[in-house]
DNA sequence: GCGACAG
DNA sequence: ATCTTGTCGC
């Protein structure tokens, strides 16, 4: 599917809905990926210059298998709910520029744990076609118990009555990380490769390097030597 | 009407 | 998202 930019804020609502329509959301497990593509942005203040970052991860060793970014002018604002419009362009060029099409996309935000149910994740997932989920640092809507201390305890996020997400504790004692189904997978697949893809840290490793080179490549820093392409 | 509000 | 060092605590 073809990206499409909104002229205003009340065209990118028209728009979500519309692609609404293409949201595949499994209610049953699929076999585990063998990778997965972790998404993020940094900004430059004062400018509209951005870099955009995808980096595939090995979900056993969690180890990064390849690394693609892509600079550029962001052409949308920030406005709560319009996430998508501001980062999809330059995400779509990073991730163009891997040599192995990803398995599953994992970004920094929301899938349907959104006003329109159409995050981020969900609208990356259908333009790709592609099984996506969104891990997001702080809450946007829904409402849930704290999940129990142990890393991989997790309670549910609802709203109006459904359940939108999870808050996931991808380390014990650690404030949880917010996961939703983007795309062509369910909820428990999220969470469970949310878990298994964090570690040492509270983010899962690929939207975690990708947050790292993406900035490192903004403030024009040495390019990780491992990197090829 | 008054907040809240992914990144 | 971004401006920013050290410091306290497990």
């Amino acid at each position: 599917m073809k990206f499409e930019m909104p002229v205003d804020a009340a065209d990118g609502e028209r728009i979500q809905r519309e692609l609404h329509e293409h949201l595949i959301l499994p209610t049953e497990s699929s076999a585990p990926p063998k990778t997965v593509t972790g998404l993020d942005i940094s900004y430059e203040i004062g400018s509209e210059r951005a870099v955009a970052a995808a980096v595939t991860i090995d979900v056993t060793t969690r180890a990064v298998r390849e690394v693609a970014v892509a600079e550029g002018k962001v052409l949308f604002p920030y406005v709560p709910g319009l996430l998508a419009f501001r980062e999809i362009p330059l995400l779509l060029e990073a991730i163009g520029r891997l040599t192995a099409e990803p398995e599953v996309l994992v970004c920094d935000g929301y899938g349907i744990a959104h006003p329109r149910r159409f995050g981020l994740a969900c609208h990356l997932g259908v333009l790709l076609d592609r099984p996506a989920f969104g891990v997001a640092k702080t809450s946007f809507i829904g409402t849930g118990d704290d999940p129990a201390p142990a890393r991989g305890e997790w309670s549910a996020l609802s709203d109006g009555g459904e359940v939108i997400g999870r808050s996931v504790r991808t380390r014990t004692g650690v404030k949880p990380v917010f996961v939703s189904a983007g795309h062509r997978i369910s909820l428990a697949d999220a969470t469970e490769l949310a878990v298994a893809l964090s570690g040492r840290y509270r983010i899962p490793e690929p939207t975690r390097q990708a947050d790292i080179i993406s900035r490192q490549v903004l403030r024009g820093e040495p390019f990780p030597s491992w990197q090829r392409g």
